[in-house]
RNA sequence: GUGACCGUAGCUCAGGUGGUCAGAGCGCCGGGCUGUGGCCCCGGAGAUCGUGGGUUCGAGUCCCACCGGUCACCCCA
């Protein structure tokens, strides 16, 4: 048997109403801030990824789906969506509409990567950006915006964590003087970490070991780095969150994976969800636009991992709604009938469920049950000879003769009969 | 990419030390009730026992490899 690719979930027909639910949530709130649905290639060229993640992290290293196609050009399945929308934005010339301009996206992302709890190779997200704003309300907003959506989704207890990443004038310094930290005591730490000394120094910050923990007590942290631009824009962002009373946790170990990052980055985290406990994450983004070919621009964004969302959400009790009749027809002719029947009254926006597999009626009865039928209609050759069909109540389990003339009327008495 | 545990019908699982071990419950379809449901009784369909090798007279049962699942690490949504 052909089974599907390892990570790469089928939702089934039961999980697909909760997927639409949260999804209609997030996009209720999304217009409400004013954002608009962008929707952009999975397959990009791998240059873009490559150029816009970072060549030295983890996720260009080794997790993309990488291939080389017909053409001899190498593709990668998107592993993220900031990276194709802002090639999108630059490629149409979004840049000259009025700012900000405020999109979001919904699909699915890769990366090969090794499944686990909230972890899939194929996973989705929605992702948002805000493209020309620069002050840190917009960065606030966004924050409580995504908040906003996750609560609407049912998820509760959220954390929220932030970060400031500086720029790249004061990143750069404090990048060497943290590699001198980690080079200075690199027989003590362990072998991720000796090997993030000399390659990603920042990295080595939100080591899981112990022991390295214990050796960052001392390390020299960015905030105090930061240049008197960005300490601003960090102090106003935390100004604009506690005046929107939203409480948060200064993390100053928190560090993203992809290179692109500056300045506010934050990550909201859920409980139940085991190791990756991170529902939401994103960050500012000044310098990505001009860096694949684009005027500057600053921009800022994140993205919810539907998955974690799912895991983490108290869904509605009802998602779907059963059939409010159920048509059982007995003997062909009635189930020609049935088909006409069926189709007018869903016409009139019914939710009608038939049968045409010339079952028995207590088959059909039990169908319907099964479906959660409001009421049966049973259509019998007796029926029809008499014009007169059975409309039976599945709950008070009684039923009564519904005579009719034609098919129009009998619509109209049925309509009559559920509506009112 | 690394590690631990796991892999028998659609689902949940039984199957001492290798020799009628291919089963049960639920679900599905049907019959009992020749046109009246969720209960009950009966029957039926459905399994290359994850895949491929090996050991053996004989392997779900032992060995190896691979694939997949779960969780953790790395990293991330």
């Amino acid at each position: 048997m052909i089974k599907s690719v390892r990570g790469f979930k089928d939702i089934l027909p039961e999980e697909t109403p909760a997927w639409s639910w949260l999804e209609a949530q997030a996009r209720e709130i999304l217009v409400r801030y004013g954002f608009r649905e962008i929707r952009v290639p999975i397959l990009e060229k791998t240059e873009l990824f490559a150029r816009s993640i970072g060549e030295a992290t983890d996720i260009v290293e080794k997790e993309m789906y990488t291939f080389v196609d017909r053409n001899q050009e190498r593709l990668t399945l998107r592993p993220e969506a900031t990276a194709g929308i802002v090639r999108a934005f630059i490629e149409h010339g979004l840049h000259n509409r009025p700012k900000p301009i405020k999109l979001f996206t919904i699909g699915p992302m890769f990366r090969h990567e090794r499944p686990q709890k909230g972890r899939l190779r194929q996973f989705h997200q929605i992702d948002v950006e805000v493209f020309g704003a620069q002050s840190p309300g917009t960065d606030a907003e966004l924050v409580v915006m995504a908040l906003d959506i996750l609560e609407a989704g049912g998820a509760r207890n959220l954390r929220l964590e932030i970060n400031s990443l500086g720029c790249p004038d004061c990143r750069v310094p404090f990048r060497e003087e943290l590699r001198e930290f980690l080079l200075a005591r690199k027989e003590r730490l362990c072998e991720d970490c000796q090997r993030r000394a000399e390659r990603n120094p920042l990295r080595a910050l939100d080591c899981k070991n112990e022991v390295c923990q214990a050796e960052y007590r001392e390390a020299p942290e960015l905030t105090n780095f930061l240049c008197e631009d960005c300490r601003a824009h960090y102090e106003a962002f935390k100004a604009y969150l506690s005046e929107a009373e939203v409480s948060y946790q200064v993390n100053p170990r928190l560090v993203r994976g992809l290179d692109y990052y500056t300045r506010t980055i934050f990550e909201i985290k859920a409980p139940g969800l085991g190791a990756q406990d991170t529902v939401a994450a994103g960050g500012r983004y000044d310098g990505l636009v001009s860096a694949l070919g684009g005027p500057d621009t600053p921009a800022v964004g994140f993205a919810i991992g539907i998955e974690r969302w799912l895991l983490v959400s108290e869904l509605p009790a009802e998602l779907e709604s059963p059939p409010e009749l159920f048509i059982a027809p007995l003997g062909e002719e009635a189930a020609r009938v049935t088909l006409r029947l069926a189709r007018s009254l869903r016409a009139r926006g019914i939710r009608v469920e038939a049968d045409y597999e010339g079952r028995r009626l207590k088959a059909l009865l039990r169908q319907a049950d099964r479906l959660s039928a409001r009421k049966v209609l049973i259509l019998g050759e007796d029926e029809l000879q008499k014009k007169e069909a059975l409309l039976k109540d599945l709950e008070t389990r009684t039923q009564e003769p519904l005579p009719f003339e034609n098919l129009t009327d009998l619509v109209n008495r049925i309509l009559i009969d559920l509506r009112f």
